[in-house]
DNA sequence: GATGAATGAGAATTCATTCAT
DNA sequence: GATGAATGAATTCTCATTCAT
């Protein structure tokens, strides 16, 4: 954790990006599935290198979705300062959305152990906060419907972008028209009454953790 | 194709019928990387015995997959013999999430070379065209927005369905309450202006046959 | 052994021959590896007949490596009746190198523990005996060369037919030329002092048991 | 290429030496059908080291005939040195057959689509070539009959090669004589017209591929 | 007797992880 | 510190052989 102890640590520090980023793209691309012998060659070091930074492939992958994780939160920062609420609101979703489709890795990721880790349990309750308070003001603003849940959104969100990834190859952006369409069921003039009541925080921060 | 054939197949019918369910249970916890032989153990036959039905992992995946899809075939068939198109056609998503919730496999195999098979291709067809031919008399009621497309629905159905699996094992059933809201979306009351146009069924088959 | 004790054995020897016929055929065609499972189907019999009847792989081989023996000594018996000798000699030889050229499975057991079998030792030296008498005689007649061998012709044959089997594909019969070769090196004109002394018949035999 | 690109190769080069030097011998003595575990263990290394250097066993088998290949090409060279044709000429016959006799993978591969890999073909194309043009001195000296090429040659050697194989543990060299037998067919005044025309350098190279 | 279903011991290959240099 | 070599467990698939029907 200490960072200026060594000054060899600037060339360490950064192999360390390098390597993050390299995965990022890698595990982007191939899906968490991906070889860490292709992220080592890629980024152009050892594999003996990453494993000094990260005792194991989970490590990495939780290091790669903090990244991510980080530019979600920072999404949802720059959301919540916009005086328009219902815009704001859309245009995040949309952001999210299109995060997990460029980020086959992030896609996968969600439902499994690796999102139940403590930093990142954090990291995404923290855009889980902020999420639901754009979201309260869109309601208040009468953009969104009264009874959906920040939770729901993230539902939805998933949603659109794991159905959309497939689509990517052959209709990019074909995503776009089914976000349209959750959207419009979350506009208040198309509420009817949902059956179930809306999960809690607590049984959404457990779903991640998967089997 | 008859059974009376051989009349030893008593015993080979029931184990195959059991590999085959086996490998579904299996496939369903486990999702598509399941290795062979936890099926085998499980099923109580050694691997040979797969082998000797399905020539590759590949193949016993196709027969699951078809075992599920004939399911599904047929909830199309009996959702467009009812009077109430609307009512039919909200029950029948609700049975072809319900499908995926309950089957990880099925739901890994969507966006993969494995529905591109022949067997799987004509069957799935089948839906689609029941589907669309539901979907019609629905937007003749007005039980459903105008612009929706059949290929639409599916993509609705896979990202909800693939959502609600990760909350499945912490609130069973949840994914009705997210199925409210896409239903909500496709209500007419509820139409905006979509961003891009539909897919083509084209498209569509193209898609699932992943990378 | 006993052959009439049961009047059922109609079948049973119909199906026996039947297998060592197809046997012959497939390992003919796909040499000494080919599955036994081949052979059931193109025989028409389920692999346990197979077993019934031979206790291992090795014993199917056997007997159909006598049957193709059985064929060379009635080849060496009829070259023999010829009165002229030297004719009957390159004949005898051109068709046991074409045996070998039809019959990859023959050509690949040579030097095999498998021609050490009794059954096979007795047969082969029915051939080598009489294949010796006509060497001689040929021999006598000034056809071939006084200091060639029974040994050194077994051994020229398999050369020229292992050497043939790989060109019978893109120039069927091309071996014929390279005997040709072979047998001018047979005659007594060309004649100078062979290095080394012939190898014994013990060692010949000892030979083909191979590793 | 250079050795001197990494300094920690010193090791790994011991190693890889090791295991192409025991694949040799192992393939060498088992022939094409060892498994790579009997090689991994005698040079005592794991499977995986096997598999880092080569991603499969057909190249792992291609650096070992290659090995092979050029002490050949290394014969031939040596052997278009010497004054007097026909004398290397024999010799180089010799080498060549003695360098399959110890060789049983070398032996084996022959006749596979091994042989048809780029670098082997390339590899054997200049033998091939540089045998042409000793034949040719010899011919032109009168020590080797006009009507033979070089591809009989080779099929020569190869005939007879294998042959010897299988008599050379019980009377190693033996195949000498057999040469000898060869060599006296190949002498002008044993010189008899021979049935068929030689095959072409592109039947040679095509036999080579395989089925 | 015949059948073909079941078995399980290999074989090739991949990849996370450890460790000598 | 970095490197990439070595390891070996895990996975898919094949086939000789056994055995219930």
């Amino acid at each position: 954790m200490t960072v200026e102890t060594h000054p060899l640590r600037a060339d360490a520090q950064r192999n360390l990006a390098r390597i993050v980023e390299t995965a990022h793209d890698v595990f982007a691309e191939q899906g968490i599935d991906a070889p860490l012998s292709a992220i080592a060659e890629r980024a152009g070091v050892g594999v003996g290198t990453i494993f000094r930074r990260f005792p194991s492939k989970d490590e990495l992958l939780v290091a790669v979705l903090l990244h991510r994780g980080e530019q979600l939160v920072a999404a949802v920062d720059e959301a919540r300062e916009s005086a328009d609420a219902g815009t704001a609101f859309s245009r995040l979703l949309e952001t999210a959305i299109a995060a997990q489709i460029h980020d086959r890795c992030f896609c996968d990721a969600i439902g499994t152990d690796l999102l139940a880790r403590e930093e990142l349990v954090t990291l995404f309750d923290a855009a889980h906060t902020g999420l639901a308070s754009l979201l309260a003001r869109a309601q208040a603003e009468g953009a969104i419907r009264a009874d959906v849940t920040a939770e729901d959104l993230l539902f939805v969100v998933h949603g659109v972008a794991h159905a959309g990834l497939m689509l990517e190859d052959v209709a990019p952006g074909a995503w776009r028209r089914h976000l349209g369409l959750a959207l419009d069921g979350l506009r208040p003039e198309a509420a009817t009454q949902l059956p179930r009541r809306p999960i809690s925080r607590r049984q959404f921060l457990a779903a991640r953790c998967g089997s």
